[in-house]
DNA sequence: CTAACACATTGACAGCTATCGATATGATGG
DNA sequence: CCATCATATCGATAGCTGTCAATGTGTTAG
């Protein structure tokens, strides 16, 4: 296929790499499911700074089981981390990624009515 | 299940709502894939504003049919617009969603060296 | 040791998604 | 009209993902 006169070819140094890519859409993966978003919610919502699963389940109307995989998710992609103490695991927003997750749950442009 | 004596249960009115969690989690989801991060950036970076999409098959190394897939995602997510321009589509980044899409691709802390 | 508890893991299943070849659509040029 | 080109859509397939019941694991209390 040759390339239309009328435009150029766009790839430059600013494009994002294939990793670059590759890392940025495992981080928006992750992201990527309405239960995650809200668990992540609920961890960073607290003021204590972390909150213990036995608190995660009921809210979010999951079952444990699927919480459990959600949290893991989350402690795997990095953007929370788990910390056992007893028999209850505490989790907490991962401290280098917390301004992260802040800018990330800054609510959508809800299109509300008006 | 009871709550455990050390801990609050934390819903407050911070937490993202359930509806609010679907739109964002539909955002991410467009976000969640490596061909649509390269894509949406290449279509970010080309100083034109716009590129036609005889020019994002190619160096995506991905089938027609395939960008032509990724392309109507980002659309219909409203990351991107398309405009038909004679046997051309041209793509920009959506104008409303411009700034959420630079503060999304300035790359992840990539924890390669250098 | 045993029972109860908090949580993780497993196994299974339905639904979604990325991908491609093939084909359809719609514009352009003769 | 007809051929060609750019792009969209279709059909199929492989792989992934969210979910839960059941079960495993490690902890605490007696």
């Amino acid at each position: 296929m040759d390339v239309n006169p009328n435009c150029c070819v766009p790839v430059t140094d600013e494009t994002l790499s294939v990793r670059e890519a590759q890392t940025l859409a495992g981080d928006f993966k992750a992201l990527a499911d309405p239960v995650r978003l809200r668990l992540l919610s609920l961890i960073a919502s607290v003021p204590e700074g972390e909150v213990c699963a036995c608190d995660l389940t009921e809210p979010l109307n999951r079952s444990q089981a699927t919480i459990s995989h959600h949290l893991s998710v989350l402690v795997k992609t990095g953007l929370i981390t788990r910390d056992q103490r007893g028999k209850w695991a505490w989790f907490q927003v991962a401290p280098d990624r917390a301004d992260f997750v802040r800018s990330v749950l800054v609510g959508p442009p809800v299109p509300s009515s008006t």
